[in-house]
DNA sequence: CGAATAATTTAGATCGATCCAAAATGCAAG
DNA sequence: CTTGCATTTTGGATCGATCTAAATTATTCG
């Protein structure tokens, strides 16, 4: 096999026409007569012909490679946001380059000077923890579209679409306070990140609101895991006055939450509120299923994705900073009865 | 921003030398003396050059890109295996396109399509559901190294890598009969898949082996994943004859069984022994903690980059069929109080 | 039928790097 | 101060597509 690559001059030879024709043909040009369209078709199936769309690319200095750099792949919650990014961008004609972090910023710095030397047209970033503006200084001194996702960095002169974090976790409180809970605990979540910190103030600003005071030793940070919410949990439960009800960092504290309230014989849902944050799509199966205030991380993929192909389109746009309107949704771990209950909140 | 674009050329009046001698120097060459080395190294931060890959590309008809195309992502199996291959790759210079089928054949064609067009010097495909040898035939006849991961597909020419399934099925269903369960069901997964055939074949396997009937009405077919599980446990739980124990397809299954079973107030582990397949990541930090067949996805993904690179590197290469081996983790979900206690299985 | 116009087709330069063969330079020995 | 050999450097062709401007062919019409 391997043999020697075919290529427009090849298939102009076959077809009897020149290789500008052969062009024209692949870019669906409407000035070419119809009967030769026809045999420079059946020349490129006979001899196998694939497009080099890296010697296109050279010539026309674009592409169509939007690469996107998530921070932690292994979390469903951003595997879902790569798989909206993906349909989108696939359905538009591009391809992903797709690179995982670890929360690593040498990584991340390293991949996205691959992508850049790639020629990447646009770039989607979930930014690893403790990310900087000058770890991005020069990405955007180069004027390619970024967008930042999940996790905005301030001053960065990039766009960025984040969820309402603050909203969500009033609302989520709100609802705990309505049913009754008088000791509520914040769960999980790395307390030096944007993202705990803004759900942190949601959370305090709910208990302000109702006139609660905010206990310190009931905010326990972990990691932003299963695990870390094992822990979390236990730690919680050690505390002389307990928790009734917790709000965790996001679904995956939550369910470990659930994990350890189990392992001390605590059912979650009747003997212990709990309620998470994205809305993964484990959490509607789960049992109980899981109160959550829902992020829809696949369709923020396809957002943020809609929006890096406009600024790609128009060559030069605005940086937006969008704000994601988030809802609760209201399951059976916090207590509830009543399936399918659905706040709308919003921004 | 956005100025005209830092070429070679650029860099070599710059720094006062000809074009060749740039070159050399991105390439590391030991043939330039290390004064202009330095030069040349200086112009290139001076002006803010970044290396135009596609070009050198198409000169050298090699690319530094491998496609990974996985069946489903939002599985965290498959995300795993992803962040897998991705650590391998990246650290062999290389990166990846990623692209999701989401199990349909007709995206895989175009991906697969599209990552040719754009060059990959090789691929690591986990197939759609109902890929045929038809499907790939075009592309392992262009002679570009190809890797079938997790589901193999018979005459494919290729290499592949999948798990043992029939050891590790046999194993989890011999550790079951040894607890003393003699009505044991096999829950979940689609039954025309390989995979599912060979799971479900070391689970008759081990029966007959115990002298146990093996009951058709005990082997319930679902979706893979969570909400499958309930589905799936729900109908086992309506038989006149319930059974005691379940091995099931895949650890999703294994956890919505887990919640189905809690819906009707029987605590996995103590009131029915549940044994997964594949060990992701929550599958240890769940409560109970699975007991299940690992497959290590990251691990697989790390092989299967690893022998794609190398029939990359030899150019041509005999295709390999590698059966990975197994092992049971015994955790607590299957009743045992033996913390990690391992038993190695192998071929 | 020939000019004018419209519809197709094409030669050759070009994108940004690599590679080859050949030229330029440095250095030691005679 | 050459000659000879090793060390560095370089011009120009090349990869496979696109693009521009111009050439060719077809069609229309007075």
């Amino acid at each position: 096999m391997a043999r020697e690559r075919v290529t427009v001059v090849d298939i102009a030879r076959a077809a009897g026409v020149s290789k500008s024709t052969v062009s024209l043909v692949l870019q669906g040009s409407s000035l070419v007569n119809e009967a030769t369209r026809a045999k420079v078709n059946a020349a490129i199936r006979e001899l196998g012909y694939v497009y080099n769309r890296g010697a296109a690319n050279l010539r026309q200095s674009k592409s169509k490679i939007i690469g996107i750099v998530v921070n932690d792949l292994t979390n469903s919650f951003f595997a879902e946001l790569a798989v909206g990014v993906d349909a989108v961008v696939q359905s538009a004609g591009f391809v992903q380059f797709l690179a995982n972090t670890g929360e690593k910023s040498e990584r991340q710095r390293e991949v996205i000077a691959s992508m850049r030397e790639h020629g990447v047209s646009g770039l989607i970033i979930s930014p690893a923890r403790g990310t900087e503006v000058s770890d991005l200084a020069p990405l955007v001194a180069s004027g390619i579209p970024v967008v930042l996702v999940v996790r905005d960095i301030a001053d960065a002169g990039v766009s960025s679409l984040i969820s309402d974090n603050h909203a969500g976790a009033m609302a989520a409180v709100r609802h705990l306070i309505e049913r009754g809970h008088r000791r509520i605990a914040f769960l999980g979540g790395f307390p030096d990140t944007a993202v705990f910190e803004a759900r942190m103030r949601g959370f305090r600003d709910a208990l302000r609101e109702a006139g609660m005071p905010a206990v310190d030793e009931l905010v326990i940070g972990s990691a932003p895991s299963r695990a870390g919410g094992v822990t979390a949990i236990e730690q919680a439960m050690m505390l002389k006055e307990r928790p009734t009800a917790a709000l965790c960092f996001n679904d995956a504290v939550a369910f470990g939450v659930c994990d350890g309230l189990r392992a001390r014989r605590l059912e979650p849902g009747a003997d212990f509120a709990v309620i998470g944050f994205d809305d993964v799509i484990e959490a509607k199966t789960a049992v109980p299923a899981l109160t959550t205030v829902s992020v829809d991380p696949q369709g923020m993929g396809e957002r943020a994705a809609e929006l890096l192909l406009k600024q790609i389109m128009a060559g030069r746009a605005e940086p937006e900073a969008i704000v994601s309107p988030v809802r609760l949704v209201v399951r059976q771990s916090c207590g509830g009865t009543v399936e399918r209950r659905v706040k709308e909140i919003s921004s």
